[in-house]
DNA sequence: CAGTGGTCTAGACCACTCG
DNA sequence: GAGTGGTCTAGACCACTGG
C-alpha cells in the first residue's frame, strides 16, 4: 500500500481497477482517503488520477467523486508534422512545385468547412509535395484572404503551410483521415492509376477571426499514419 | 503580468512566444523568474509550462531550461472508441457476426507485427460489424492464445474486442490509419464493390507478456476518422 | 558540479454540483 | 448545504544533464 510517486500510485490505482476491486461504474475512494492509505499528499493522489482520467481509466466529476469508467476509450496521441520535416526526418531531399494558384468561389464542401458563405472569393493553391523527387503528396488548399494578418505573396519559395504556421496565430483546428479514390488529376500528378485508394487528410484551420484555410492531402499510395497507444 | 491561474498564466505565455518575443529555438526564463515575474508559485508556472510542453509549442530539459519550439509539431488526440459504443453513440443498434474462427498459422505480416515467429498458430476470427443491420466495418483478428490469461472461450456473445479490453491488461499497442482497395471477400460482406477505397486501422496490442492480438478493420465507405487540434 | 525542471508536502481556499 | 475535485502557495528535495 505504500507509493513513492505519483507514477508509481497511479499503477497500483489502475492495477486496482483492472483487478475488479472496484467494477466498472464503481465510485472509487475520495482523494483525501486515498491519500492516507496510501501515506502521500492529497496533491499527489490528484495527480495520480488525472492521469488515470486522461487515459480514459476513470471518470471524475466534482461533488460526485471519482469512477471507474464504464467502458474504457482509448486515446491516442497523434502527432502532425509539417511535411517538409517529415520527408527531412527520412533523410531524403524535399521539394514541393506549386501546380495552380487562382482565386476562385470556394466550393459548397469548402465553404461549409469554413464556415463561410458559399460561394466565397478564396485563393485556391494546388501543391505536389515531393521526397527525392518522388511524390509524395497532393495537396490541395482554399486560404481565405481576408483571415490573414498580412498578404502572403506567391508561395513559389515558401509553402503556404509554412507561412502560415509562422505567420498566422493558431486558435484550432479539425483534422480528419479517410480513404478515397484517387480522382484523374491526382492520380496523374501522384503517378498512380486513376481510383487507386488513396489515405486522406482534410484539416480546417481556425484563427482568431474565423476560418483560415482548409486543405485536402492525398497522401501517396502506401502511406501510414502511426501512433502509439 | 498578472495571471490568476495556470491556464491563464500558460495563455499570457503563449501570446508572447507567438508574438516573437522570443524567437523560434530560444530559451525563456526559467521558472523561478517567471514565478517572480508573474506573482505566482513556481509550481504554477510548472503547470503552465508543462502544458505548452505537451501541446508542442515549447521543449523542456533540465539543466537546459525550456525553449520556443522550432517548428511546432501539432499534437492531436485521438479517440479510438469501441465499435459498439461508436454504433450506439448515433443512436443505431449494434450487432456484429462471427464470420469466421479458426486457428491456423499467423502470416508472416501478422507475425512480425506481433513480434512472434511466422507461422505461429493463432486464434484467427473474422467479424462484420453492423449499425441497424447495415455493415460498419469488416474485422479480421489475429488472437495469440499464449497471451491471455484465461481461454476466453468462444466470440458468440460478445466481440473479441470487449472480452480483451475487460480482462486482458492492456500493456501498450500500436496503432495505424491507411487506405487500400476492398478485397473481394471484404467487398462482399461490406457490399460495397470490389477495389473500393476503403479507411484501414491497424492495431496491436500488447499486454504485460508480449503480443496479444493483432486487428485489420475495414471501415465502411465514407468512414471519418476526426479530431480537433 | 551547479542549475534546471520534476516532484512531493501540508495546508488552504474555491467552484461546482449532487442530494 | 456540504462534500468533492481543482487549484494555488511556500518550501523543500532530488534527478538529470550541460558546461
Amino acid at each position: 500500500m505504500t507509493a513513492h510517486g505519483w507514477e508509481s500510485l497511479r499503477e497500483a490505482l489502475h492495477a486496482r481497477i483492472r483487478a475488479r476491486e472496484w467494477p466498472q461504474g464503481a465510485l472509487i475512494p475520495g482523494e483525501e482517503q486515498l491519500a492516507r492509505d496510501y501515506g502521500v499528499a492529497r496533491a499527489t493522489v490528484n495527480r495520480a488520477l488525472q492521469a488515470l482520467a486522461e487515459a480514459g481509466v476513470v471518470e471524475r466529476r466534482k461533488r460526485a467523486g471519482t469512477r471507474v469508467a464504464a467502458l474504457p476509450v482509448r486515446r491516442a496521441r497523434l502527432e502532425i508534422p509539417v511535411i517538409r520535416q517529415e520527408v527531412e526526418g527520412r533523410g531524403a531531399a524535399y521539394a514541393f512545385r506549386l501546380l495552380a494558384d487562382a482565386t476562385a468561389p470556394a466550393p459548397p464542401a469548402v465553404a461549409q468547412a469554413m464556415q463561410a458563405a458559399a460561394g466565397r472569393m478564396m485563393r485556391h493553391l494546388v501543391t505536389l509535395h515531393l521526397a527525392d523527387g518522388a511524390p509524395q503528396a497532393f495537396e490541395d488548399r482554399w486560404l481565405d484572404p481576408e483571415a490573414l494578418p498580412e498578404p502572403p505573396g506567391d508561395f513559389a519559395g515558401l509553402s503556404a503551410n509554412e507561412w502560415l504556421v509562422a505567420h498566422v496565430p493558431f486558435v484550432s483546428g479539425r483534422l480528419a483521415f479517410l480513404a478515397a479514390a484517387a480522382p484523374a488529376e491526382v492520380a496523374a500528378a501522384l503517378g498512380v492509376e486513376g481510383g487507386a485508394a488513396l489515405l486522406v487528410s482534410e484539416r480546417t484551420t481556425f484563427g482568431p477571426s474565423g476560418a483560415i484555410t482548409h486543405v485536402r492531402l492525398w497522401h501517396r499510395p502506401g502511406h501510414r499514419v502511426e501512433t502509439t497507444l
